[in-house]
DNA sequence: CACGATACCTGTAAGC
DNA sequence: TGCTTACAGGTATCGT
């Protein structure tokens, strides 16, 4: 489920369930995330107002009127339940809020991570210290991504997927830009030229416009808080599509693995 | 140093 | 039907 356009629509979610709101109670039901839970995670929130939520990269945050503030990362299954009718075995941490909703954090695979920050430490969290520039926003130009890619013999599928280049794209969004862009996965990095980077960048910024809109990409489960899928996936260009008609030629797209991900793409749109 | 491979953990689907 | 295997949205770490 998770990557940027996917912790944007749950950020939006947890603004509009949690900002200005009072944490009541918070239960930890399994310390052990990617990381192990702050020990003091409920003693810490409990009490303590939402002022605001946002997103950098896959990274969700949620600052409150204390010092500390509460970042996420979904991993490969995370997801938040709002009010969830049952509590199942990989909801791990319980929040309630004073207007008596229930909000779980939820991930089979635990590779999400929770952690306490404070508010001025945000940007020296591991993980979060030298991410790339945000795709939505200024500072991602086509300057920017020449320039990362100048000499670069990776290719560029993988060189999109190293987050201190660009934060935020994860396999689904890559293979769905790339094809809009007209570039092959394996094309090695440095020898795109200026006009391919000139593409690249909208095509990445459009990508992911439509995931959002869409309320992201749901595989087997919603990503939204109340439960609605996201609906992005009949939308996808050619990622998950192998031997399908490709939407712009009618060819077959195809698959190749690079560097242990799945890459999708048309041999005849993509060069 | 810049790569790719591997490990982390669980669920699902496909193959036999 | 039941068992085994491959694969899945990410990222930190470890070799080469």
């Amino acid at each position: 489920m998770p990557e940027l356009p996917e912790v944007e629509t749950v950020a939006r979610g947890l603004a509009l369930a949690w900002e200005g709101r009072r944490f009541t109670r918070v239960e930890a039901r399994r310390p052990d995330l990617r990381r192990p839970l702050p020990v003091d995670l409920a003693q810490r929130l409990v009490g303590a107002r939402v002022t605001s939520v946002g997103r950098r990269a896959k990274y969700g945050f949620v600052a409150t009127d204390r010092d500390d503030m509460l970042v996420f990362h979904l991993g490969m299954s995370g997801r938040m339940r709002i009010d969830p009718p049952e509590i199942d075995r990989h909801d791990h941490i319980l929040f309630t809020t004073d207007d008596g909703r229930t909000v779980a954090f939820n991930d089979a695979r635990r590779f999400g991570s929770l952690d306490l920050v404070a508010a001025d430490a945000l940007e020296s969290l591991p993980g979060i210290a030298g991410l790339g520039p945000e795709p939505l926003g200024a500072d991602f130009t086509p300057a920017v991504l020449a320039a990362a890619r100048e000499g670069r013999v990776t290719p560029i599928k993988s060189l999109l997927l190293d987050q201190r280049v660009v934060a935020g794209l994860g396999n689904i969004y890559v293979c769905e830009a790339l094809h809009l862009a007209g570039i092959h996965p394996e094309r090695m990095a440095g020898t795109l030229s200026d006009a391919e980077v000139e593409r690249l960048v909208p095509a990445i910024v459009q990508v992911l416009e439509a995931a959002i809109a869409a309320g992201g990409s749901s595989l087997r489960d919603y990503v939204q808080l109340d439960g609605e899928l996201g609906y992005f996936q009949h939308q996808w260009r050619v990622y998950g599509r192998e031997g399908d008609a490709c939407r712009e030629c009618g060819g077959a797209v195809a698959r190749v693995v690079q560097a242990g991900r799945s890459s999708f793409y048309c041999g005849a749109c993509q060069r």
